[in-house]
DNA sequence: TTGACTGTACCGTCTGGACGGTTTATGTGC
DNA sequence: GCACATAAACCGTCCAGACGGTACAGTCAA
């Protein structure tokens, strides 16, 4: 356990503080490999092209919302919670200092929109697998959307909602999903 | 009225087609040109440079939003509606076709994130005040950012909600958002 | 005549990727 | 314990093509 993280994480790591600080468009080989403090040669031997490497940012990030999503879910459902409040409460806390795992998406969207389409489909599948679950699916819908939506503006840095009422925000879309369950 | 776009406007079109189709990362002024149908040095006799294009992209999709809002507030007090349904709705359906308009936010995020700060400012005042103005300004926080969800998931190609599905959100939304008034 | 372009040529820079070479870790036989 | 072999990890350089931007002469409709 806790392992030393990999040359190829650190290299994933770097590739979403460059998207992160200077936008999708300048996330080249050589910077990446400059934030990762290896050679481009160096980077070029673990991904053996630019889009392998946005691949991996990609899967990465998807098989790590999909875990979040599977252990929160056991989990709930272990110690008898409501499924969907535990999940969206973990969800919203998930990394949220070092947030930069959506850049994935932004570096992906501006070099190959398709290379998304895997990924959708793949959280689509527990996302609706998620609301069907729940008591009451469109509202679940709403609470996972109000996430997205909270999620997405912050990567965005295009913020409508102020840091001190976020909170409130959550404890309200926790508090919805659990009226559902009485 | 309904006079035809200038051609201005239809470079702004094409740019949002191009990052569509092949992402921000191929917006380039050449491809620009070509998809408007006019020459490389047709566009930069417009915009004098690339910059200059992003810019007035993000501009017209941020005053395009604002008159939206203003226009939906304006029309719900005169006819002595709830604003904040009204203002939703009519978020929901705008241009729902033509939906390219949200493609400047990543060809903006893409080149210069700090592009998009100056919009996110514009923007969140007008969601200040109507949620401020509103008689339950967190569950109207809930409501636009399931929309900002809607859209920007749709917008990164990461769908989680089919689209037989939507409806019946965006009916929910608008019920919950109405219920407030009561 | 003027504004709105077209078309072509060109420059400097950046970028992806190929490639050959070098160091470092991991055995393996003795 | 040591010499040696082998592969993995990584470096530095080079090149062709793409890109932003400039320059400028010419076209054409209002």
């Amino acid at each position: 356990m806790s392992d030393k993280p990999t040359t190829k994480d650190l290299i994933l790591d770097a590739a979403e503080t460059v998207v992160a600080r200077e936008g999708a468009r300048h996330m080249t080989i050589e910077a990446v490999a400059a934030e990762a403090g290896i050679s481009k040669g160096g980077v070029l031997y673990h991904y053996p092209n630019k889009m392998a490497l946005l691949e991996a940012m990609v899967t990465r990030m998807v098989t790590g919302v999909r875990d979040d999503i599977n252990r929160a879910e056991a989990e709930a459902k272990t110690r008898g919670l409501p499924v969907l409040p535990h999940v969206i409460e973990t969800l919203f806390y998930r990394d949220a200092p070092k947030e930069q795992v959506g850049n994935a998406v932004l570096a992906a969207s501006a070099e190959q929109p398709h290379l998304l389409e895997v990924a959708g489909t793949v959280l689509a599948k527990e996302f609706q697998r998620l609301t069907e679950e729940s008591p009451d699916p469109v509202l679940a819908q709403i609470a996972l959307l109000t996430l997205d939506g909270l999620k997405l503006t912050a990567l965005l840095g295009l913020n409508h909602v102020f840091d001190n009422q976020i909170d409130a925000i959550m404890d309200r879309v926790i508090a919805m999903t659990r009226e559902m369950y009485q």
